[in-house]
DNA sequence: CACAATAATGACACTAAGTGTCATTATAGC
DNA sequence: GCTATAATGACACTTAGTGTCATTATTGTG
């Protein structure tokens, strides 16, 4: 599977490139230096990504496939409040998307600090758009360009930027680490409150 | 006033830079190109710009400037539409400021071709969401920092992007045009439905 | 107006990001 | 085991971006 070859190498890259931009600062971080703790030449480096901050990027796209993923079992009956909390139980999830997962929050945590970060973290954004446009269309039968679905799309991952800087920021600077339950009960009122169009709600399929 | 004369000289390079960029595209365009085509050396440039891309965020912060300028004279006792009506009305723009519209409508419209745009235009997007918290806590009396407030900024200004978007692309690619009372309309009903909280709507001062 | 203080610019040398090219080494299919 | 092909490394190269210092505007003041 050269697929999955390429893929864990490139997270393993991503790793080292954002202990090393926590460390000493992404200013200065070298590609020499991600490419030596990476193990791979600087040559192989920029075939891998085109700039030094988007090293990191495939740390923020396995947060959004985990998402992805979870969402296309979202039944047609069930509100969103219900979905998270059947889908978030942190007992299945092994130690590396736990380790994965702490880099994230530390980077989304220092956005303030380090603007080089946020380039990498509005491409997830968009990413984390197109995936809800995919999945409002689908509940509601309507196209994934469409202009409601691209607005509804966006107010909500827009909702759920804040509420991951929001958390990670209260997790990182002050050590308020909120249960699982209060993760979900969060992100679910955000979601709903900020979505244009009633993809929260149980839909029924138009009948045929 | 010297902070009038830099600024004007870093949106004489914007306008440069977006020209070369709309023209040729951003890959093509040297820094080497734009500091000739602005009239100052390289070094000048760099020192205005710390990347090649951020040359044109001057144009877009201008935007974000006039609508800021807008706002801040936005009553309480008045609605959004209300106001979008009345402060939209095209007659007191000059030359200059239809100029740089075209450029930056032409520049949104050209996201999806050139990726690397998309830095600037989410940095403005930023700035946007600032500008509305600020506006939001205005006149709801809360503060800018509120968890609230900063969801609210967030769905709006995405809801704003995504007009901004829509508008532009259908404008450049297909020639469609909208009416300034149809963008109006447009861009009251998105921020309105985008909204998590009642700031569209006129607003009572907490009695004292 | 002259003259000092300070900010802005240019020139030049430099570091580091990122690319093109080709030889070498893994890897996959047979 | 052998061939086709993809991935990597080595090395030279371009261009983005910085440090430093001399020169040139600007601004404020008597």
């Amino acid at each position: 599977m050269s697929r999955t070859i390429r893929e864990d190498a490139h997270i393993d890259v991503a790793r080292s490139a954002a202990r090393l931009f926590l460390e000493k600062g992404v200013a200065a971080t070298s590609g020499e230096e991600i490419a030596e703790a990476a193990g791979i030449s600087r040559r192989t480096l920029w075939r891998y990504f085109r700039t030094k901050e988007s090293c990191i990027e495939p740390l923020f796209a396995r947060m959004s496939q985990n998402l992805a993923a979870k969402l296309q079992k979202w039944p047609l009956d069930m509100t969103v409040e219900r979905f998270l909390e059947i889908n978030y139980d942190m007992s299945k999830i092994d130690a590396q998307e736990i380790e994965d997962s702490k880099l994230v929050v530390h980077l989304i945590a220092r956005l303030a600090e380090e603007p080089a970060l946020l380039e990498p973290w509005f491409m997830s954004t968009r990413a984390t758009e197109d995936l809800m446009a995919g999945v409002i269309a689908a509940r509601l039968e309507l196209s994934p360009t469409d202009f409601e679905v691209r607005l509804c799309a966006a107010t909500v991952s827009a909702a759920m930027r804040v509420i991951d800087e929001t958390i990670s920021r209260a997790a990182v600077r002050y050590g308020q680490v909120p249960t699982v339950a209060e993760s979900n009960d969060r992100l679910a009122q955000a979601i709903r409150r900020a979505s244009t169009l009633p993809f929260c709600d149980p839909v029924t399929p138009r009948g045929r």
